[in-house]
RNA sequence: GCUGGUGUAGCUCAAUUGGCAGAGCAGCUGAUUUGUAAUCAGCAGGUUGCGGGUUCAAGUCCCUUCACCAGCUCCA
């Protein structure tokens, strides 16, 4: 059977690999390939082939090639655990974005230490460059040989597999596990490896089973790459919000309130900011803005399906012995706010916008900076219609989401989540609102990923998730479509024939809540905002106090053209001044001297170092107010 | 909520086998009037997260609790 590796073929006998046929016509890519591609299918170099066609040798930048070099260093970690922690029982242990992890139950969990001892084992393991040998068994010998090796986590993931089916299993040295592989010939190609972390992980995902014990890792084929992974997540370390947020006086959480953030004069200065840009962009969408109350009747919430569904999320109160609960979403209020009044098939669509305060008690492990808070401001919308507006007010809200992310230039992922186990309504309005749903994005061609189960209580979803600065995920907007809310809460319109119809309801979000978005910004711009964004847009800083009178002039006059600005009158050396407003990433650093203040001109520093002299007031609020308006992410160079 | 880890001055971090809680930065006072990332000197700053226990003696060992960090679960 004829082979075609690069170009050149070659004859062979069926049952050859990867290996011999790249010995013979590739013989320079045989040394970096850790995989093959056969026919378009990712197939391990060890494995005998029976088909003929073209064999692409894959390195380590293929992401599938990756994938299948941390797999198997996730096997030399098990084999490594077995060797010293005997009594260990296999879990799962795939390959994960940037590393790998594998899953143990051990009776005493892992320590820090023991992350030294295990690596070093896996050295071991790997200098010895153990091969991978993968061999089938029968379903019943499979059990057999997983409960002879006292394995039962592996024994109830064979009975979980399909019945007909031969389990494939991996031998290296000592150590075999089910694995459906592929993976490295031996693993002596792991050139570089490090031990990253430990933590709890329920055994398949769920609270309700055993909690194991998870190591995570990452793997190269180079040295020099790991170091610059490693280097980097250091690096991204320093953008985290948490950090920033003190550093650069916005926010801070504070031990006396758990999840309930401090915003101070800066973070608020950047907080107005957006809200003032979220409000134009939604007079512009045709959205009006309302406000409802913090506090409810439980009785509402009990209407709203929210009590059953909500209820340990929500903090409750007491007042002149009636019950009542601060919300934990603004839809209930909305409703009371829609049913003030008879509408008509003519005020349809309605969008209704509202800066929401909600409540929500979150685990207390879930906490995380502002990302995840107790108390939070939803930019939240309903949006009331006729069915049939239904799909062009999805697109509308779908490409308000789209012109806000590109603002701010985040990129995002979108995600559609169907039908969860407590939900309530028929199934007919499920159905109805999924597919409306799936109908507009595809009608958009919208790339996204279902997500089974995880919608909303009262209706299905389309998310929209930004990245943090590690590369966490988080989800921003939301466009939720109901049609259980209008029933539970007779909610109705008058068509054109005069009979009261039943609105179809949009929840939605765009910046998700004020909280984590400013997060998400922070860790984006590493707190270097853009100038329209910057909480203090330019910092004065005087050579001697004999520049004083012409900085506060500088001062007036760039406030009155609405610029945010600071002075540096103190008795510092310029130096010492320009470090301090490089610290606090302020976009344009202003010096006056007396050269300056004689000409009526500043020297301009912006954040990236350079320095232009001799710039007009004039000039300078001309290009300032320009690059401003323009939004722009870069600073201006129009000093040069 | 769960598993593991960590809590020392406003911030970043020291403190040997349990033996007098310390440094840098920030703050205050004084001197210095300075040209693009740190001028010098002095002063002050603490129930070592909270509560309990062991001990002649606890930042250090034990228990409880709170908060934070990583991950899991759950979610904007």
């Amino acid at each position: 059977m004829k082979l075609t590796v690069m170009g050149r073929s070659g004859e062979y006998q069926p049952g050859v690999n990867a290996l011999d046929a790249f010995k013979d016509l590739a013989p320079d890519a045989r040394k970096n390939a850790i995989a093959a591609r056969h026919n378009g299918k990712l197939v391990e170099l060890m494995a005998p082939l029976h088909e003929e066609g073209t064999l692409e040798p894959l390195g380590f930048e293929d992401e599938e090639a990756r994938h299948l070099l941390r797999h198997t260093a996730s096997h030399v970690l098990a084999s490594a655990v077995k060797n010293l922690f005997p009594k260990a029982k296999l879990a799962i242990g795939p390959s994960i974005e940037n590393g790998f992890y594998y899953d143990f139950d051990v009776e005493e969990p892992f320590q820090p230490e023991d992350l030294a001892r295990i690596e070093k084992e896996m050295a071991r393991i790997i200098k010895k460059n153990e091969r991978e040998e993968r061999f089938t068994l029968p379903r019943a010998e499979a059990i057999a040989l997983m409960q002879q090796r006292d394995e039962p986590y592996k024994v109830e993931l064979i009975l979980d597999l399909p019945e007909d089916e031969a389990l494939s299993f991996y031998r290296q040295g000592e150590f075999i596990d089910l694995c459906a592989g592929p993976h490295l010939p031996s693993t002596g190609k792991i050139k570089a490896f490090k031990l990253t972390s430990l933590a709890g992980a329920y055994w398949r995902g769920s609270e309700k089973n055993k909690m194991l014990q998870r190591v995570y890792g990452t793997a190269f084929t180079d040295k020099a790459d790991l170091e610059a992974h490693l280097a980097r997540i250091e690096e991204a370390k320093k953008r985290d919000h948490r950090k920033l947020g003190r550093e650069l006086d916005l926010f801070d959480l504070m031990e006396e309130g758990p999840g309930f953030p401090f915003f101070y004069a800066k973070g608020m200065v950047l907080r107005n900011l957006l809200e003032d840009y979220w409000r134009k962009i939604h007079r512009q969408a045709g959205y009006e803005e309302i406000k409802t109350p913090l506090i409810l009747s439980q009785e509402l919430w009990e209407q709203s399906g929210h009590w059953e569904n909500y209820r340990e999320n929500m903090y409750t109160l007491q007042i002149d012995e009636q019950e009542f609960a601060i919300k934990p979403m603004n839809c209930p209020g909305g409703i009371l706010a829609y049913k003030r009044r008879l509408w008509s098939y003519r005020d349809l669509p309605a969008r209704v916008a509202e800066l929401g305060l909600v409540h929500r008690h979150e685990k207390s492990g879930a906490l995380h900076g502002l990302m995840r808070v107790r108390a939070f401001t939803q930019d939240d919308a309903h949006l009331y219609m006729t069915p049939e507006q239904i799909k062009d007010e999805i697109i509308g809200v779908y490409k308000l989401e789209d012109r806000v992310y590109r603002d701010f230039g985040f990129s995002y992922k979108v995600e559609l989540s169907t039908r969860p186990e407590n939900s309530i309504g028929s199934d007919e309005m499920w159905d109805l609102s999924t597919r409306a749903l799936q109908e507009a994005l595809d009608e958009m061609q919208v790339p996204y990923t279902i997500n089974e189960g995880d919608g909303a209580f009262y209706g299905p979803k389309i998310d929209f998730h930004l990245q943090d600065s590690l590369g966490r995920g988080w989800q921003c907007g939301t466009l939720q479509l109901d049609m259980n809310l209008p029933e539970r809460f007779d909610m109705t319109y008058t068509g054109s024939d005069g009979e009261k119809h039943r609105p179809v309801m949009i929840h939605r979000t765009v910046l998700g809540s004020m909280e984590r978005f400013i997060g998400i910004l922070t860790e984006h711009f590493g707190g270097a905002f853009p100038l329209w964004l910057s909480p203090v847009q330019a910092r004065i800083l005087t050579i001697t106090e004999r520049a004083d009178a012409a900085a506060k002039a500088l001062k007036a006059e760039m406030e009155k053209a609405g610029l945010r600005v600071e002075l540096d009158l103190r008795n510092e050396k310029i130096g010492f001044k320009v470090r301090e407003a490089q610290l606090m990433k302020i976009p344009y650093m202003l010096v006056i001297g007396d050269r300056e203040a004689e000409e009526g001109t500043v020297s301009v520093r912006n954040r990236k170092g350079q320095a232009f002299n001799g710039i007009t007031h004039e000039r300078l609020i001309a290009t300032l107010k320009a690059e401003e308006a323009s939004k722009a992410t870069e600073q201006s160079d129009a000093f040069e």
